[in-house]
DNA sequence: CGAATTTGACCGGCGC
DNA sequence: GCGCCGGTCAAATTCG
């Protein structure tokens, strides 16, 4: 989780650029704390006024953020008030508790300078006492914090829920459609693709277990997850796809899957052993779901679409590639790589060019690494990670009535706008498209193929790999903040792709994106979102991953020999 | 010479 | 049961 959070929000940290505030002191502070959970924290407080704030001293005056603090004036002027104290509080925690303590101290201690010649020790222990109370204080914040999050997660709940009633209703006739479609259902791969049924896949860690009671409408068209790209069936396997509850998560999940000892044959491949195990769970529906949910989370794929003359897009990682394959209906052979950085990882990628159109590069990945990530290689982690949260977490409400399965994909995809559930693979496989306009938008319904666009992708454009991503980080906190019913500016897309160089490295345009995106006032709302996914374990590089090291190592030394 | 890639073979799942 | 297919392995080859 530390790492998650150090790196989600060092990156958004960079993000506030000195630039956005007119005064030198705000821009102090940020730099004080580059790495600082900020967000959450400055939010009540942030703004203009320091003096409002009643921590008099000078200190806190400098260390005002104040064009951080800015974007949720707006919002927080009452929370401000009612959270005096917390936000003094939280002010001490942001801008470097030490250094006000030490002048705190310090002063202190002045005072005691006649009183004894044991000046120093007295000012050192009062200083540490202060610091004591400073950091039981800061453990109440970070509890405030925790609250805040959990807010910020009831409230995307809420909306998510509530957008997704209001889409219903303005579509219902197109969703009467739907179900004569999937009444209906045929062979015609047109037609599946309408068939949506509900996403299986709850990344949320506090995510009640969907209980899956649909029968299957579909099964998979296509084996090849990416084969043919270019038509991203929305239709999941729910038979296969045995629901999910806690995300936290997907790397324990897997590890936890190499207990069980039903692998035969190539104990090293975690898709055999969930192929297997789904199966099993098919067989075997008594079967505690733990083991179905881990296979569900091993088998969730992230596909990515772009348009690229690379034979492979760079996203941090290291990859070895271990093997290459012509897959059927694809002229294009397809490679499969795994990861590199470290032993075991259990993350694999293939790369395959569209069959279509042979300018759009293919990259699906699976798994979750069980390393450290280098900056570049997690923004692309978290941001696939966060699309697969945004659209996966949705199916959660398909259980309580609240949506029609069917309905699914017409109302959650366009929201997510950048991101489909394909069915055209045996797994559950979010497809990031990169490839279409940004006008295409959201709303637009996307025909048959729920397969919508970035908003802020330049059309038929082609680019070097290394400038997809950036893209797909801004999107991603766009789709946050739009799918937690927030709005952030399709500007902050945008304009984060302009400031990145054509050859800009992930980490540039990953600084870039959230540079621009904290000009934006409602970025607190993507930060928001960004922070409830990081908490709800949907960052691929959490601590659990960590945890789950020593198995996944475990496994893939597991050769058949 | 070590590392990375290539490529044919192998394995398991799945449909017929 | 058989064949197809996707995915993986590992020996052979290539590269730096």
């Amino acid at each position: 989780m530390g790492k998650r959070c150090g790196l989600a929000l060092h990156s958004l940290s960079n993000l506030f650029p000195d630039n956005t505030s007119s005064s030198s002191s705000s821009s102090t502070r940020l730099n004080q704390n580059p790495n600082m959970f900020h967000f959450p924290v400055s939010l009540p407080c942030s703004r203009d006024d320091p003096h409002d704030s009643g921590i008099g001293t000078s200190s806190d005056e400098n260390r005002l953020p104040v064009d951080e603090l800015d974007f949720f004036s707006a919002a927080t002027v009452n929370v401000k008030k009612e959270n005096f104290h917390a936000d003094c509080a939280r002010l001490d925690v942001n801008t470097g508790l030490n250094l006000l303590t030490a002048n705190a101290g310090s002063d202190q201690s002045t005072v005691d300078d006649g009183v004894s010649s044991d000046v120093d020790d007295k000012r050192v222990k009062n200083e540490v006492a202060q610091l004591q109370v400073e950091l039981k204080r800061m453990n109440a914040e970070n509890q405030k914090l925790k609250d805040m999050v959990n807010d910020v997660s009831n409230n995307y709940s809420a909306l998510q829920m509530h957008l997704v009633n209001l889409m219903q209703q303005h579509q219902r006739h197109e969703v009467n459609n739907l179900n004569t479609s999937v009444s209906s259902r045929s062979d015609d791969v047109s037609k599946a693709s309408l068939i949506v049924p509900r996403q299986f896949m709850d990344l949320r860690p506090s995510g009640i277990a969907e209980t899956d009671h649909e029968p299957s409408h579909s099964s998979s068209e296509e084996r090849t997850p990416s084969g043919s790209p270019p038509n991203n069936v929305q239709v999941t396997s729910p038979k296969d796809y045995l629901k999910t509850k806690n995300p936290v998560s997907q790397l324990d999940q897997e590890s936890s899957s190499f207990r069980d000892g039903k692998r035969i044959g190539r104990e090293e491949s975690p898709e055999s052993e969930n192929l297997g195990r789904n199966k099993l769970q098919k067989m075997n529906p008594s079967k505690p779901i733990d083991q179905a949910t881990e296979a569900t989370m091993r088998k969730a794929r992230v596909s990515v679409r772009a348009r690229s003359e690379a034979p492979m897009i760079s996203d941090g990682c290291q990859w070895r590639k271990y093997g290459q394959k012509m897959a059927k209906g694809n002229p294009c052979p397809r490679a499969y790589y795994r990861c590199t950085m470290a032993v075991g990882c259990p993350v694999r990628k293939q790369v395959q060019r569209c069959a279509e159109d042979r300018t759009i590069l293919i990259t699906t990945y699976e798994g979750n690494h069980n390393h450290p990530l280098p900056p570049a290689a997690m923004a692309m982690a978290s941001t696939t990670a966060s699309a697969a949260t945004m659209l996966l977490s949705g199916s959660m409400h398909s259980g309580d009535g609240m949506m029609n399965p069917n309905l699914f994909p017409r109302t959650m995809l366009p929201c997510s706008s950048m991101a489909t559930i394909s069915a055209s693979a045996p797994f559950p496989t979010v497809t990031l498209d990169l490839t279409h306009s940004p006008n295409a938008l959201q709303f637009q319904r996307p025909n048959t193929q729920f397969h919508v666009p970035f908003p802020g992708q330049p059309q038929n454009s082609t680019s070097t790999s290394a400038t997809q991503f950036p893209q797909v980080f801004g999107q991603a906190l766009y789709n946050q903040s739009k799918f937690s019913g927030l709005q952030l500016s399709q500007d902050i897309v945008s304009s984060s792709q302009l400031q990145q160089p054509q050859q800009s490295t992930l980490a540039d345009t990953v600084s870039a994106a959230t540079a621009a995106i904290a000009n934006d006032p409602s970025f607190t709302a993507a930060l928001a979102a960004a922070i409830t996914s990081i908490i709800r374990g949907a960052h691929p590089n959490s601590s659990s991953n960590t945890s789950n090291n020593n198995n996944n190592n475990g496994n893939t030394t597991n050769s058949r020999q």
